[in-house]
DNA sequence: GAACAAATAGACTGTATAGTCTATTTCAAT
DNA sequence: ATTGAAATAGACTATACAGTCTATTTGTTC
Protein backbone atom coordinates (compact mmCIF):
# COMPACT_ATOMS: atom_id res chain seq x y z
CA UNK A 1 0.00 0.00 0.00
CA UNK A 2 1.64 3.12 -0.75
CA UNK A 3 1.85 5.86 1.68
CA UNK A 4 -0.80 8.27 2.28
CA UNK A 5 0.81 11.56 0.33
CA UNK A 6 1.34 8.92 -2.84
CA UNK A 7 -2.42 7.60 -2.92
CA UNK A 8 -3.80 11.37 -2.63
CA UNK A 9 -1.65 12.65 -5.21
CA UNK A 10 -2.88 9.78 -7.73
CA UNK A 11 -6.75 9.93 -6.46
CA UNK A 12 -6.06 13.42 -7.29
CA UNK A 13 -4.52 13.15 -10.43
CA UNK A 14 -6.75 10.82 -11.84
CA UNK A 15 -10.06 12.77 -10.73
CA UNK A 16 -8.53 16.09 -12.50
CA UNK A 17 -8.14 14.61 -15.40
CA UNK A 18 -11.32 12.73 -15.44
CA UNK A 19 -13.46 15.56 -14.24
CA UNK A 20 -11.47 18.31 -13.93
CA UNK A 21 -10.49 20.23 -11.19
CA UNK A 22 -13.68 22.64 -10.53
CA UNK A 23 -15.96 19.27 -10.54
CA UNK A 24 -13.84 17.74 -8.26
CA UNK A 25 -14.45 18.16 -5.06
CA UNK A 26 -11.89 17.29 -1.77
CA UNK A 27 -14.51 14.92 -0.81
CA UNK A 28 -13.83 12.86 -4.08
CA UNK A 29 -10.12 12.88 -3.69
CA UNK A 30 -10.98 12.05 -0.20
CA UNK A 31 -13.21 9.17 -1.14
CA UNK A 32 -10.65 8.03 -3.81
CA UNK A 33 -7.82 7.76 -1.94
CA UNK A 34 -9.33 6.37 1.15
CA UNK A 35 -7.75 8.63 3.21
CA UNK A 36 -9.10 10.92 6.34
CA UNK A 37 -9.90 14.37 5.67
CA UNK A 38 -7.27 15.30 8.30
CA UNK A 39 -5.01 13.64 6.39
CA UNK A 40 -5.28 15.11 3.31
CA UNK A 41 -5.36 18.69 4.77
CA UNK A 42 -2.29 17.96 6.93
CA UNK A 43 -0.52 17.09 3.69
CA UNK A 44 -2.01 19.40 1.70
CA UNK A 45 -3.60 23.03 3.28
CA UNK A 46 -6.03 23.83 0.44
CA UNK A 47 -7.15 22.62 -2.79
CA UNK A 48 -4.95 25.00 -5.13
CA UNK A 49 -2.22 23.43 -2.70
CA UNK A 50 -3.46 20.35 -4.13
CA UNK A 51 -3.75 20.58 -7.56
CA UNK A 52 -0.60 22.59 -7.68
CA UNK A 53 1.38 19.69 -6.17
CA UNK A 54 -0.92 16.81 -8.03
CA UNK A 55 -0.53 18.68 -11.71
CA UNK A 56 3.72 19.52 -10.81
CA UNK A 57 4.07 15.32 -10.05
CA UNK A 58 1.79 14.40 -13.27
CA UNK A 59 4.13 16.90 -15.34
CA UNK A 60 7.23 15.30 -13.90
CA UNK A 61 5.80 11.83 -14.97
CA UNK A 62 4.40 12.12 -17.99
CA UNK A 63 7.26 14.28 -19.70
CA UNK A 64 9.35 11.22 -18.09
CA UNK A 65 7.33 8.97 -20.04
CA UNK A 66 7.37 10.07 -23.49
CA UNK A 67 10.13 10.89 -23.61
CA UNK A 68 11.45 6.95 -22.77
CA UNK A 69 8.73 5.70 -25.24
CA UNK A 70 10.29 8.20 -27.81
CA UNK A 71 13.85 7.35 -27.43
CA UNK A 72 12.65 3.72 -27.23
CA UNK A 73 11.22 4.13 -30.51
CA UNK A 74 13.08 6.60 -32.26
CA UNK A 75 16.85 6.75 -32.41
CA UNK A 76 16.83 9.48 -35.54
CA UNK A 77 16.71 12.61 -33.58
CA UNK A 78 14.01 13.97 -36.94
CA UNK A 79 12.01 10.78 -36.41
CA UNK A 80 10.97 11.48 -32.73
CA UNK A 81 9.62 14.55 -33.76
CA UNK A 82 7.29 12.98 -35.53
CA UNK A 83 7.25 9.75 -32.81
CA UNK A 84 6.37 11.68 -30.34
CA UNK A 85 2.69 12.04 -31.58
CA UNK A 86 2.03 8.54 -31.84
CA UNK A 87 3.80 8.22 -28.11
CA UNK A 88 1.13 10.69 -27.03
CA UNK A 89 -1.34 9.20 -28.63
CA UNK A 90 -0.97 5.58 -27.63
CA UNK A 91 -0.17 7.16 -23.78
CA UNK A 92 -4.00 8.66 -23.63
CA UNK A 93 -5.14 5.59 -25.27
CA UNK A 94 -6.12 3.22 -21.97
CA UNK A 95 -7.38 6.53 -20.08
CA UNK A 96 -10.84 6.66 -21.75
CA UNK A 97 -10.01 10.71 -21.10
CA UNK A 98 -8.28 11.12 -24.28
CA UNK A 99 -7.22 15.08 -22.85
CA UNK A 100 -4.48 16.89 -21.72
CA UNK A 101 -5.20 17.75 -17.75
CA UNK A 102 -3.02 20.28 -17.85
CA UNK A 103 -4.30 22.21 -21.26
CA UNK A 104 -7.80 21.21 -19.37
CA UNK A 105 -7.07 22.94 -15.98
CA UNK A 106 -5.52 26.59 -17.73
CA UNK A 107 -9.11 26.61 -19.18
CA UNK A 108 -10.76 26.36 -16.23
CA UNK A 109 -8.41 29.11 -14.51
CA UNK A 110 -9.04 31.25 -16.95
CA UNK A 111 -8.39 34.87 -15.90
CA UNK A 112 -6.68 33.85 -12.64
CA UNK A 113 -3.84 32.55 -13.72
CA UNK A 114 -3.21 31.35 -10.54
CA UNK A 115 -0.97 27.93 -9.72
CA UNK A 116 -2.74 25.31 -11.89
CA UNK A 117 -1.79 27.90 -14.93
CA UNK A 118 1.17 27.85 -13.88
CA UNK A 119 2.09 24.75 -12.99
CA UNK A 120 0.80 24.12 -16.87
CA UNK A 121 2.59 26.65 -18.75
CA UNK A 122 5.57 25.25 -17.35
CA UNK A 123 4.94 21.66 -18.12
CA UNK A 124 4.46 23.06 -21.75
CA UNK A 125 7.58 25.35 -21.82
CA UNK A 126 9.63 21.85 -20.72
CA UNK A 127 8.00 19.91 -22.94
CA UNK A 128 9.09 22.51 -25.78
CA UNK A 129 12.09 22.27 -24.51
CA UNK A 130 12.95 18.90 -25.21
CA UNK A 131 11.16 19.06 -28.43
CA UNK A 132 13.46 22.01 -29.44
CA UNK A 133 16.75 19.52 -28.43
CA UNK A 134 15.43 17.11 -30.82
CA UNK A 135 15.15 19.76 -33.39
CA UNK A 136 18.70 20.92 -32.57
CA UNK A 137 19.91 17.40 -33.11
CA UNK A 138 17.93 17.04 -36.26
CA UNK A 139 19.68 19.92 -37.46
CA UNK A 140 17.01 22.05 -38.10
CA UNK A 141 17.41 25.46 -40.00
CA UNK A 142 15.15 27.31 -37.05
CA UNK A 143 14.84 24.67 -34.01
CA UNK A 144 13.29 27.04 -31.74
CA UNK A 145 10.75 27.62 -34.11
CA UNK A 146 10.52 24.20 -35.02
CA UNK A 147 9.74 23.37 -31.96
CA UNK A 148 6.90 25.95 -31.17
CA UNK A 149 5.39 24.72 -34.59
CA UNK A 150 4.94 21.42 -33.10
CA UNK A 151 3.95 22.15 -29.53
CA UNK A 152 1.11 24.21 -31.60
CA UNK A 153 0.21 20.82 -33.03
CA UNK A 154 0.44 18.64 -30.21
CA UNK A 155 -1.75 21.34 -28.18
CA UNK A 156 -4.26 20.78 -30.97
CA UNK A 157 -4.21 17.17 -31.38
CA UNK A 158 -5.21 16.93 -27.40
CA UNK A 159 -7.94 19.50 -27.43
CA UNK A 160 -8.96 17.79 -30.50
CA UNK A 161 -9.47 14.47 -29.11
CA UNK A 162 -11.15 15.81 -26.41
CA UNK A 163 -14.15 16.44 -28.45
CA UNK A 164 -13.36 13.78 -31.32
CA UNK A 165 -12.95 10.68 -29.13
CA UNK A 166 -12.40 9.12 -32.92
CA UNK A 167 -8.26 9.67 -32.42
CA UNK A 168 -8.18 10.61 -35.41
CA UNK A 169 -7.00 13.79 -33.90
CA UNK A 170 -2.99 12.58 -33.75
CA UNK A 171 -3.25 11.04 -37.07
CA UNK A 172 -3.72 14.23 -38.57
CA UNK A 173 -1.16 15.82 -36.52
CA UNK A 174 1.44 13.34 -37.21
CA UNK A 175 1.14 14.14 -40.46
CA UNK A 176 1.18 17.80 -40.25
CA UNK A 177 4.40 16.87 -38.56
CA UNK A 178 5.63 14.85 -40.47
CA UNK A 179 5.81 17.63 -43.79
CA UNK A 180 6.70 20.17 -41.20
CA UNK A 181 9.77 18.60 -40.04
CA UNK A 182 10.61 17.99 -43.22
CA UNK A 183 10.45 21.48 -44.76
CA UNK A 184 12.41 22.51 -41.48
CA UNK A 185 15.18 20.25 -41.67
CA UNK A 186 16.02 19.82 -45.45
CA UNK B 1 -31.21 49.44 -25.47
CA UNK B 2 -31.06 45.70 -26.88
CA UNK B 3 -33.59 43.92 -25.76
CA UNK B 4 -33.48 42.15 -22.63
CA UNK B 5 -32.77 38.67 -23.97
CA UNK B 6 -29.86 40.10 -26.42
CA UNK B 7 -28.40 41.71 -23.15
CA UNK B 8 -28.29 38.41 -21.59
CA UNK B 9 -26.80 36.61 -24.12
CA UNK B 10 -24.29 38.73 -24.42
CA UNK B 11 -23.33 39.27 -21.06
CA UNK B 12 -23.17 35.81 -20.36
CA UNK B 13 -21.05 34.78 -23.46
CA UNK B 14 -18.40 37.75 -22.49
CA UNK B 15 -18.51 36.14 -19.01
CA UNK B 16 -17.82 32.31 -20.55
CA UNK B 17 -15.45 34.21 -22.55
CA UNK B 18 -13.69 35.63 -20.05
CA UNK B 19 -13.83 33.37 -16.72
CA UNK B 20 -15.22 30.60 -18.33
CA UNK B 21 -18.64 28.90 -17.49
CA UNK B 22 -18.42 27.70 -14.01
CA UNK B 23 -16.62 30.68 -12.67
CA UNK B 24 -19.49 33.31 -13.90
CA UNK B 25 -22.57 32.72 -11.18
CA UNK B 26 -26.30 33.43 -12.40
CA UNK B 27 -25.82 36.25 -10.39
CA UNK B 28 -22.74 37.93 -12.63
CA UNK B 29 -24.93 37.26 -15.87
CA UNK B 30 -27.59 39.35 -14.05
CA UNK B 31 -25.37 42.38 -12.72
CA UNK B 32 -23.68 42.71 -16.55
CA UNK B 33 -26.75 42.47 -18.16
CA UNK B 34 -28.22 44.81 -15.83
CA UNK B 35 -31.49 42.58 -15.72
CA UNK B 36 -33.68 41.23 -12.94
CA UNK B 37 -33.49 37.91 -11.66
CA UNK B 38 -36.67 37.04 -12.65
CA UNK B 39 -36.32 38.06 -16.09
CA UNK B 40 -33.34 36.14 -16.26
CA UNK B 41 -35.01 33.04 -15.26
CA UNK B 42 -37.58 33.67 -17.45
CA UNK B 43 -35.79 33.44 -20.64
CA UNK B 44 -33.20 30.75 -19.53
CA UNK B 45 -34.93 28.76 -16.95
CA UNK B 46 -31.25 26.90 -16.13
CA UNK B 47 -27.63 27.81 -15.88
CA UNK B 48 -27.30 24.85 -18.84
CA UNK B 49 -29.74 26.67 -21.25
CA UNK B 50 -28.61 29.69 -20.62
CA UNK B 51 -25.21 28.08 -21.40
CA UNK B 52 -26.26 26.15 -24.04
CA UNK B 53 -28.11 29.65 -25.88
CA UNK B 54 -25.11 32.02 -25.26
CA UNK B 55 -22.75 29.43 -26.78
CA UNK B 56 -24.96 28.86 -29.81
CA UNK B 57 -25.36 32.46 -30.50
CA UNK B 58 -21.71 32.80 -30.53
CA UNK B 59 -21.20 29.99 -32.56
CA UNK B 60 -23.38 31.68 -35.36
CA UNK B 61 -21.72 35.18 -34.60
CA UNK B 62 -18.26 33.97 -34.55
CA UNK B 63 -18.08 31.82 -37.78
CA UNK B 64 -19.93 34.54 -39.86
CA UNK B 65 -17.57 37.25 -38.70
CA UNK B 66 -14.55 34.54 -39.44
CA UNK B 67 -16.21 33.64 -43.31
CA UNK B 68 -17.23 37.28 -43.87
CA UNK B 69 -13.23 38.61 -42.90
CA UNK B 70 -11.60 35.67 -44.95
CA UNK B 71 -13.57 35.76 -48.15
CA UNK B 72 -12.48 39.45 -48.05
CA UNK B 73 -8.60 38.97 -47.26
CA UNK B 74 -8.48 36.53 -49.68
CA UNK B 75 -10.13 35.53 -52.96
CA UNK B 76 -7.87 32.57 -53.65
CA UNK B 77 -9.15 29.29 -51.65
CA UNK B 78 -5.59 28.34 -51.01
CA UNK B 79 -5.20 31.50 -49.09
CA UNK B 80 -8.14 31.51 -47.88
CA UNK B 81 -6.92 28.02 -45.69
CA UNK B 82 -4.19 30.05 -44.66
CA UNK B 83 -5.19 33.90 -44.25
CA UNK B 84 -7.60 32.02 -41.56
CA UNK B 85 -5.25 31.97 -39.13
CA UNK B 86 -4.44 35.84 -39.09
CA UNK B 87 -8.45 36.49 -39.32
CA UNK B 88 -8.77 34.09 -35.73
CA UNK B 89 -5.96 35.86 -34.52
CA UNK B 90 -7.24 39.22 -35.28
CA UNK B 91 -10.33 38.83 -34.22
CA UNK B 92 -9.17 37.90 -30.88
CA UNK B 93 -6.75 40.57 -30.14
CA UNK B 94 -8.71 42.79 -29.26
CA UNK B 95 -10.54 40.42 -26.56
CA UNK B 96 -7.58 40.12 -23.86
CA UNK B 97 -9.00 36.95 -23.59
CA UNK B 98 -6.78 34.55 -26.11
CA UNK B 99 -9.00 31.74 -25.88
CA UNK B 100 -11.60 29.71 -27.16
CA UNK B 101 -14.70 30.14 -25.48
CA UNK B 102 -16.07 26.71 -27.25
CA UNK B 103 -12.79 24.87 -25.98
CA UNK B 104 -12.90 26.12 -22.99
CA UNK B 105 -16.34 25.23 -22.30
CA UNK B 106 -15.56 22.03 -23.28
CA UNK B 107 -12.79 21.42 -21.12
CA UNK B 108 -14.85 22.46 -17.91
CA UNK B 109 -17.51 20.07 -18.98
CA UNK B 110 -15.01 17.04 -19.07
CA UNK B 111 -17.12 13.72 -18.54
CA UNK B 112 -20.46 15.46 -18.53
CA UNK B 113 -21.18 15.33 -22.37
CA UNK B 114 -23.51 17.83 -21.26
CA UNK B 115 -25.14 20.88 -23.53
CA UNK B 116 -22.05 22.91 -24.13
CA UNK B 117 -19.88 19.26 -24.92
CA UNK B 118 -22.66 18.91 -27.70
CA UNK B 119 -22.82 23.11 -29.28
CA UNK B 120 -18.88 22.82 -28.98
CA UNK B 121 -18.71 20.02 -30.96
CA UNK B 122 -21.15 21.43 -33.33
CA UNK B 123 -19.43 24.56 -33.53
CA UNK B 124 -16.08 22.97 -34.82
CA UNK B 125 -17.91 20.50 -36.85
CA UNK B 126 -19.40 23.62 -39.01
CA UNK B 127 -16.31 25.06 -38.75
CA UNK B 128 -14.17 22.27 -39.97
CA UNK B 129 -17.07 22.17 -42.68
CA UNK B 130 -15.73 25.39 -43.93
CA UNK B 131 -12.44 24.16 -44.39
CA UNK B 132 -13.17 21.72 -46.31
CA UNK B 133 -15.15 23.51 -49.01
CA UNK B 134 -12.12 25.99 -48.98
CA UNK B 135 -10.04 23.02 -49.68
CA UNK B 136 -12.09 21.58 -52.25
CA UNK B 137 -12.45 24.98 -53.98
CA UNK B 138 -8.18 24.96 -53.66
CA UNK B 139 -8.04 21.35 -55.52
CA UNK B 140 -6.54 19.93 -52.84
CA UNK B 141 -5.92 16.12 -53.17
CA UNK B 142 -7.91 14.93 -50.02
CA UNK B 143 -9.95 17.86 -48.62
CA UNK B 144 -11.30 16.59 -45.85
CA UNK B 145 -8.02 15.15 -44.61
CA UNK B 146 -6.55 18.86 -44.79
CA UNK B 147 -9.46 20.42 -43.58
CA UNK B 148 -8.76 18.22 -40.17
CA UNK B 149 -5.94 18.66 -40.07
CA UNK B 150 -5.69 21.89 -40.07
CA UNK B 151 -8.52 22.05 -37.57
CA UNK B 152 -6.30 20.28 -35.28
CA UNK B 153 -3.94 23.50 -35.89
CA UNK B 154 -6.66 25.88 -35.49
CA UNK B 155 -7.78 24.22 -31.83
CA UNK B 156 -3.65 24.63 -31.25
CA UNK B 157 -3.56 27.78 -31.42
CA UNK B 158 -6.23 29.21 -29.48
CA UNK B 159 -5.02 26.90 -26.57
CA UNK B 160 -1.53 27.80 -27.33
CA UNK B 161 -2.19 31.11 -27.00
CA UNK B 162 -4.12 31.08 -24.02
CA UNK B 163 -1.18 30.07 -22.37
CA UNK B 164 1.63 32.02 -24.05
CA UNK B 165 -0.02 35.34 -24.48
CA UNK B 166 2.56 36.70 -26.83
CA UNK B 167 0.54 35.78 -29.54
CA UNK B 168 2.85 33.57 -31.82
CA UNK B 169 1.04 30.99 -31.18
CA UNK B 170 -1.31 31.56 -34.48
CA UNK B 171 1.94 33.15 -36.37
CA UNK B 172 3.25 29.25 -35.55
CA UNK B 173 0.23 27.68 -36.66
CA UNK B 174 0.09 30.02 -40.25
CA UNK B 175 3.37 28.84 -40.96
CA UNK B 176 2.63 25.22 -40.55
CA UNK B 177 -0.89 25.84 -42.25
CA UNK B 178 0.99 27.18 -45.38
CA UNK B 179 3.17 24.36 -45.61
CA UNK B 180 0.58 21.54 -45.16
CA UNK B 181 -1.69 23.29 -47.43
CA UNK B 182 1.18 23.49 -50.37
CA UNK B 183 1.79 19.54 -49.99
CA UNK B 184 -1.89 18.70 -50.22
CA UNK B 185 -2.72 20.99 -53.22
CA UNK B 186 0.30 20.57 -55.31
C1' DG C 1 5.84 0.37 27.49
C1' DA C 2 6.15 5.45 27.04
C1' DA C 3 5.92 9.00 23.99
C1' DC C 4 5.17 11.08 19.90
C1' DA C 5 3.81 11.46 15.05
C1' DA C 6 0.57 10.26 11.71
C1' DA C 7 -3.95 8.59 10.53
C1' DT C 8 -8.98 8.08 11.32
C1' DA C 9 -13.95 9.27 11.90
C1' DG C 10 -17.12 12.44 11.44
C1' DA C 11 -19.56 16.40 13.23
C1' DC C 12 -19.57 21.31 12.40
C1' DT C 13 -19.15 26.24 10.27
C1' DG C 14 -19.31 29.54 6.74
C1' DT C 15 -19.96 30.81 2.18
C1' DA C 16 -21.22 30.71 -2.62
C1' DT C 17 -24.63 29.90 -5.70
C1' DA C 18 -28.77 27.81 -8.36
C1' DG C 19 -33.25 28.43 -8.35
C1' DT C 20 -38.06 30.04 -6.11
C1' DC C 21 -41.50 33.21 -4.51
C1' DT C 22 -44.03 37.50 -3.79
C1' DA C 23 -45.14 41.95 -4.62
C1' DT C 24 -44.66 45.85 -7.44
C1' DT C 25 -43.93 48.51 -11.76
C1' DT C 26 -43.54 49.61 -16.56
C1' DC C 27 -45.47 49.88 -21.01
C1' DA C 28 -47.58 48.58 -25.24
C1' DA C 29 -51.97 47.31 -27.47
C1' DT C 30 -56.73 47.56 -27.34
C1' DA D 1 -58.28 54.18 -19.34
C1' DT D 2 -57.80 48.99 -19.01
C1' DT D 3 -55.70 44.94 -19.45
C1' DG D 4 -51.99 41.77 -19.79
C1' DA D 5 -47.34 40.62 -20.63
C1' DA D 6 -42.73 41.55 -19.45
C1' DA D 7 -39.55 43.57 -16.21
C1' DT D 8 -37.97 44.78 -11.49
C1' DA D 9 -36.46 44.30 -6.62
C1' DG D 10 -35.03 41.51 -3.41
C1' DA D 11 -36.00 38.21 0.26
C1' DC D 12 -35.75 33.28 0.77
C1' DT D 13 -34.56 28.05 0.39
C1' DA D 14 -31.66 24.31 -0.44
C1' DT D 15 -27.42 22.41 -1.46
C1' DA D 16 -22.63 21.74 -2.29
C1' DC D 17 -18.32 22.41 -0.83
C1' DA D 18 -13.81 24.27 1.47
C1' DG D 19 -11.91 24.17 5.53
C1' DT D 20 -11.98 23.46 11.03
C1' DC D 21 -12.33 21.00 15.32
C1' DT D 22 -12.45 17.20 18.64
C1' DA D 23 -11.67 12.81 20.05
C1' DT D 24 -9.81 8.44 19.14
C1' DT D 25 -6.56 5.03 17.20
C1' DT D 26 -2.58 3.17 15.13
C1' DG D 27 2.24 2.50 14.69
C1' DT D 28 6.95 3.52 15.30
C1' DT D 29 11.00 4.78 17.99
C1' DC D 30 13.58 5.11 22.17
Amino acid sequence: MPSAHQRILDAAWNLFTARGVHATSMDDVIAAAGVAKQTLYNHFPTKPDLVQAALARGDMELRQAVVEQVHASATQPANRLVEVFAVVSRLLAPLKFPGCTFLGAAAEDRGHRGGATAVSIMHKRAFQATLEAWATEAGATNPSRLASQLMVLLNGALMTSLLEENGQAFERAREVAAVAVDASVS
